[in-house]
DNA sequence: GGACATTGTGTAAGCGCTTGCATTTATTTC
DNA sequence: GAAATAAATGCAAGCGCTTACACAATGTCC
């Protein structure tokens, strides 16, 4: 407090204390190393001084920001929102913070904010999905930062991963649609050039149709953003066609509500008239009617370990990918064709 | 490139395109200060080195970050998701980037985070509602760091802010909910000791009851943390007392979603049994059957100014606060109480 | 009571960038 | 073409912190 009002620093506590800038920084790193009595005194001081170490030094000159960094496609929806709760959680815990980026579901945006969250000092990277350019996973392993994919899981990828393999996951939900008696399956999906769940989604039908002796070329597919709205357009089209599906498999939740929207405003009955099924059971599956059937993925489980095999990524040790089961939730939208 | 893997640092690419650190930085800062040729120059050489600023470095040096941080309290609602997309694009279009961090409807959490954005030297701060410490109003004086109120707008207010007016915002919707006849009313609200626009809320219902004769005091208030279910849980307790409420007003959407989903549940028609309100105006609002009879706020509109008007502010402008409109949407559950 | 650890603290060299000021170079003016 | 002005670049001092290394103080052992 020399004179009004400039922010403290390590040296101004350091003066102010008696002490070196040396003993002051121990004080608030590595504590145990002090002697009691010194380390009160700084801490007292620290405390009337109102002292706060600037972050941006601190990771200029450790070189470590304790710090990770998320890059998910989007923060308007729900898909991701419980999953990374639970990874700030657990990081929280283990004393690293998240700094967390949105990529739109577009490549060209995810390289910058990969770009943008190394330059920031992240000590390691959560990234949503295994594809991506070669140039940018080179990129990370020359810049030496961590990376962890989730929400996909890969077991011959090069890079560690988290999650399930979206292709098995749909595939029990195919088989029963499949089983129900439908044959003209209509399917909206993320566009798949950008998105490799989605692609896996709609491979895990085809590969389902074809066990099953239907040609996996008459699968309807729509591709088409993510959004309620996008849902209720793409079902109707979907519809109104020559020969409309008598099921609609959704690659997500937010499309599946979408269509049960449209499909009641267009007079349907669910799921007498037409079915209709999601993926990642999201609060929204249980609250519109009938129930959504869905796939239920464990957000909060992967977003807990994620974190935990971060950690550990960032103390050299390498965990091992992880596979998550997920399963088939039968609520009310999904039933037998018209006959 | 000396040697395999290190990341190349200004003085590497000053080195190398043969000038000085000052160039390099004004070429990246302020090229229009450099001669076409230099510029061109050492842009070539920051391509082919691959070269990237290090962020902290650089916030050290220019103590100035581009960035600006916002605190919200849940990042798991689609409450904030939208206002908050809103900021951001428009930040970016202003050459900003933003940084989130949630507070979980904690003071104490909240002040953490503060700290935390302010140490990682964020230009500006975007947080909601006037309600906090005048300690932490002070801390952030000292700092001399801008802060925006947003969510909430206050005439009399100390803070610049950017908003709606809560209390006035319900008025007309509790109004029509009294003008149908409606006396015994329940309140669904989150805790409002931590939370001044739950406190408006409930506030402008009072005084509308009071202006139309009703007694303040027999508004049936609960409150409860934020979540879908606990709208369900305080509805039927709401419900089950000895003299229920014909309309239950929530504070909040998610609230109102829960108590319709609870409603349904138990076997009561909407509106006809009972009448349920919500505020936001979310997605959801118009998802669940009936559409949800809200208040709908301009989150979008939000979000734009308040960027423009924080970055106005980190330009030591002093921007108006300002009001936001809101609208009662009438959709499907409110009407008459049982005769 | 000296030799040797052990523990606590200080010194000072950066970390990679920005920027005020000084200097050089180019442009204009008479 | 010399003087005056403007434009382009370089020099070097930080920004606030961490940490390797050096040094001093204390304790331990025979």
């Amino acid at each position: 407090m020399t004179q009004g009002s400039t922010v403290p620093t390590l040296a101004d506590v350091a003066r102010q204390a008696g002490v070196s800038t040396a003993t002051v920084s121990r004080c608030l790193n590595t504590p145990e190393q002090l002697s009691k009595k010194t380390r009160e005194r700084v801490l007292q001081t620290v405390q009337n001084m109102g002292y706060a170490p600037n972050f941006n030094a601190r990771a200029l000159a450790a070189k470590r920001t304790n710090t990770v960094g998320a890059i998910i496609p989007s923060m308007e929806n729900a898909i991701f929102a419980r999953g990374l709760q639970a990874f700030q959680e657990e990081l929280g815990l283990l004393g690293m913070t998240l700094l967390v980026a949105s990529s739109s579901y577009c490549h060209k945006l995810e390289e910058q904010q990969i770009k943008a969250l190394t330059a920031r000092g992240a000590d390691a990277l959560l990234l949503i999905g295994h594809h991506r350019s070669p140039e940018i996973y080179d990129f990370l392993e020359k810049r030496g930062v961590p990376v962890l994919v989730s929400w996909n899981y890969q077991k011959d990828a090069k890079q560690i991963s988290i999650g399930f393999d979206n292709k098995k996951a749909i595939a029990p939900l195919a088989k029963e649609v499949i089983a129900l008696g439908h044959e003209n399956i209509g399917f909206i999906s993320a566009p798949t050039s950008e998105n490799d769940r989605a692609r896996d989604r709609v491979e895990g039908v085809r590969s389902v149709m074809e066990a099953s002796g239907l040609d996996p070329r008459n699968l309807n597919l729509f591709e088409i953003p993510y959004s309620i709205e996008n849902g209720e357009t793409a079902f109707e089209k979907l519809m109104s066609s020559k020969t409309p599906p008598s099921v609609v498999i959704c690659g997500n939740d937010v499309f599946a509500v979408g269509a049960v929207k449209c499909a009641k405003r267009l007079g349907y009955t669910i799921p007498k008239d037409i079915s209709i099924t999601g993926f990642d059971d999201i609060e929204l599956a249980n609250v519109i009617e009938p129930g959504l059937t869905t796939v239920h993925v464990p957000h909060r489980k992967m977003g807990n370990m994620a974190a935990r095999m971060l950690v550990d990524m960032i103390d050299h040790k390498k965990p091992e990918s992880h596979e998550l089961n997920t399963s088939v939730i039968f609520r009310g939208t999904l039933g037998p064709p018209i006959s």
